[in-house]
DNA sequence: CAAAAGCTGTACCAAAAATTTCAAACAAGC
DNA sequence: GCTTGTTTGAAATTTTTGGTACAGCTTTTG
């Protein structure tokens, strides 16, 4: 693995981390402006003093002294800074990526981000396109059920991919993995019906049970799971392998969570006709909160 | 074409749609106004009128005719309609990007890949090293009961943190965001326990209301969030915020889930004289499957 | 090829916004 | 309990900004 002494690009942290990092230097009417600021980042900031003012509750000088603070030369410069910023997040939503010569963070953190960010790179160097698609291809038939299933601490995985996509189509549950718990859902999985997979080392039984049963019934299985295969890749249609290994006692699920989320990123595309209304929809009830 | 009248909910068509539209009912230096406009929309607006004037390459009155054509009463209101068409844009995750470029496959994995990393890389950057040991220290408190919480989405981490925490060490729980849920869990939450919630933009209310319910009886909490910081950041004792914008209509979770690793990696580690024997404990009641 | 209509910019004004001043309220220290 | 240093907001001040009137120019049209 190379080190990336190529790209000099740092992304400027963003102004919220630094308030963020300087929070407690603030005075009790300057902490308001910055959780008002932070709580509607950046938008808050890009109305007048006045409004600004009165929606932290304090006055305006305080907020001229807050940005001052900050280390503008005024308000106007301040709104500008904001502006850019948001410009530069909006215009190019890839990330940069940045170099980590400066090693000031927690170095377990550091070097357990470096482990996992090659994990990530190998992932995706082994994933099958071909596959890939696929396997996008299927979770975006509509008419095909689709059932996330997962171990111990892949369940949560399983979880989170069915969070997501249960929003962007109709037809999308989890099925907890011991078998009591199955056994009689069973016998609707049928040839439509899709079992995603999630299945690490220390694969465990019941989960692999639950896949050969809905292979049997004409399911078909996708699996995400290590390097190594789990024994349900026998009954899977198509397998995407993650790399797993951290400098842990534990292994790492991020190279599962990467697929996981490039897969919901591309289904949503693929649906988007449908997928829109539907999250409009969610958006619409989760406002109405009284 | 017009009348849609049968889609349900149809979203405003942008400002910059209707300029499009009338385009050519526009006078010579209206058309300038327009097309500088709409080649850095919307943030060309969002400057002064003068501004905007100089680098359309008309004069100001030109501008404020402009605008006063659009239906707007003027330059203020047609700037706080833009703002706020950015803002909801912005916010939600819909619209963040109309499925236009047909990037398909690996490609679509490899760059979502690139952009992950970043987040990564960023997110580690940001991390106070006082503040991550600081929390690994509390976490690796045995006297202090641990409880992990989240929303919607992330809940499933919480659900991972929680799933690996609870075999390094006793007294960890997952609770679930709903108040109905936790209500009566609160009366045992005092000033020895500590809980970590999961909580990125569309923060949810339940989840505050929980930390802020545990935090009045005297619970430390931990927060793990996005740098705009959710408003649990009030009565957390710390924060750890994630990088999570992604080539995608949802967020990444991959940066929470980075740190989560690294913080259940550190506890064992510094629990390890009684983390090995349960880890053993666990491995042996797993292989007493009959 | 005029006369009318429509555009556009200069100059000025009014309004609103940002900034500074200053005194009151408050907290910490002696 | 006084003093000193901070913090804060009301009000005054200054600067900037948006808005308007009007005259010159361009284009259209009879």
């Amino acid at each position: 693995m190379k080190s990336d002494s190529s790209v000099p690009h740092v992304d400027p942290p963003s102004l919220a981390e630094r308030i963020r990092l300087e929070m407690d230097s603030f005075t009790p009417s300057e902490k308001r402006a910055a959780h008002m600021l932070l709580s509607h980042y950046p938008f808050a900031g890009l109305d007048t003093v006045a409004e600004f003012a009165s929606r932290a509750g304090i006055s305006a000088p305080s907020v001229l002294r807050f940005v001052t603070r900050l280390g503008f030369s005024g308000f106007p410069e301040f709104q500008k800074h904001l502006r850019e910023e948001l410009e530069a997040q909006l215009l190019s939503p890839l990330a940069k990526a940045s170099p980590s010569d400066k090693t000031h963070g927690a170095p377990a953190l550091a070097s357990f981000a470096e482990s996992v960010i090659g994990n990530l790179r190998a992932t995706v160097e082994n994933i099958a396109p071909a596959e890939f698609d696929a396997v996008v291809e299927l979770l975006s038939d509509q008419r095909r059920p689709i059932h996330f299933t997962g171990g111990r601490f892949t369940g949560a995985l399983a979880r989170y991919a069915e969070s997501h996509l249960r929003i962007v189509r109709s037809h999308v549950d989890y099925i907890e993995g011991q078998p009591v718990l199955w056994r009689d859902r069973m016998i609707e999985i049928g040839k439509k019906d899709v079992i995603v997979a999630f299945d690490i080392r220390r694969y465990q039984e019941d989960v692999t049970a639950l896949c050969e049963a809905g292979a049997k019934q004409g399911a078909t299985v996708i699996l995400l799971t290590d390097p190594w295969l789990s024994p349900i890749a026998r009954v899977a249609r198509h397998v995407l392998p993650a790399h797993i290994v951290a400098p842990s006692n534990w292994d790492s699920s991020a190279g599962l969570l990467l697929i996981t989320e490039a897969l919901v990123a591309a289904v949503t595309k693929r649906l988007w006709e449908t997928a829109k209304p539907r999250m409009e929809a969610v958006e619409r009830l989760r406002n109405e909160k009284p």
